[in-house]
DNA sequence: ATGCCCGGACGTTCCGGA
């Protein structure tokens, strides 16, 4: 089985690269983030005709997240359902091939001390309490998306500049190694054990041509799914422009699983 | 100290992104 996260930043500008993308690379679970637009919005009709279920919560504008897959998806959830008034569409679960496939578009946090970033750090306390009440670690499953936290200095090209921002503030760090702490390996730690690996550039400049990248796109797996991950990757080359078709600020990661 | 580059929108500049 193998899994794919990508912020797509916009499905309807990313239109044909996603679907040139999935075409080429016939992944069987793809979960997107940054859609930005509705549910009536979503390309069905295209992504379908790739042979893919599409399980989608759709946000105008904004955020908006999905996942793609060739099996049948059970006991969908979108949203943490948690009783907390939030209109912000980040989060979509289903299962998969028994699979428990989570996809996260975690808020960026903006300044640190201001509104957004206090909405972060409480959005990953309802992550992990939502953890703790519906799912088990002991089961297989997936935990992916956009963190917007790099989790480590070794994600990071330049820490000094970024250290104090909401990609790589202690707080930020503290809350996501809570998540991991609830029970996930992060699969492409675990095969590429080394730094220089990232999955965002911004478009500003250095950006990519300085190579000032992050990893904050991640996919985790709880041990009796981490176990039987064979190989995971980014496809950097997928972050590049193309004549005609500009890429997404963030490249696709992948993770393979030794599964059916 | 800020913008740089993008995408989206009751657009003609703004907001948000990370």
């Amino acid at each position: 089985m193998k899994v794919v996260s990508w912020n797509v930043n916009s499905i309807r500008a990313r239109y044909d690269r996603v679907l040139n993308w999935l075409d080429a690379h016939e992944p069987d679970v793809v979960c997107l983030q940054e859609l930005k637009c509705v549910e009536a919005d979503f390309p069905f009709d295209a992504i379908s005709s790739l042979g893919y279920a599409c399980t989608v919560y759709g946000q105008k504008t904004y955020n908006g997240v999905a996942i793609l897959s060739f099996d049948e998806p059970k006991d969908v959830v979108r949203g943490f359902g948690d009783g907390v008034d939030d209109p912000q569409a980040r989060m979509v679960a289903a299962t998969i091939d028994g699979v428990r496939i989570v996809d996260l578009y975690v808020p960026n946090g903006g300044k640190l001390g201001s509104e957004k970033w206090s909405y972060k750090l409480s959005w990953y306390d309802r992550l992990v309490r939502w953890l703790d009440q519906r799912c088990d670690p002991a089961q297989p499953l997936v935990l992916c998306g956009d963190f917007n936290i790099a989790p480590t200095d070794l994600d990071v090209d330049r820490p000094d500049k970024w250290r104090d921002t909401a990609m790589c503030a202690l707080p930020g760090r503290e809350a996501l190694a809570r998540v991991v702490d609830w029970g996930l390996v992060d699969t492409f730690r675990t095969h590429h054990p080394g730094g220089g690996h990232y999955s965002w550039w911004d478009y500003r400049p250095p950006g990519l041509r300085g190579n000032d990248g992050l990893r904050i796109d991640q996919i985790y797996a709880t041990a009796p799914l981490a176990e039987r991950c064979v190989e995971a990757g980014i496809d950097i080359e997928e972050r590049q422009d193309r004549p005609g078709s500009k890429a997404s600020d963030h490249a696709p990661i992948w993770a393979d699983f030794n599964w059916d």
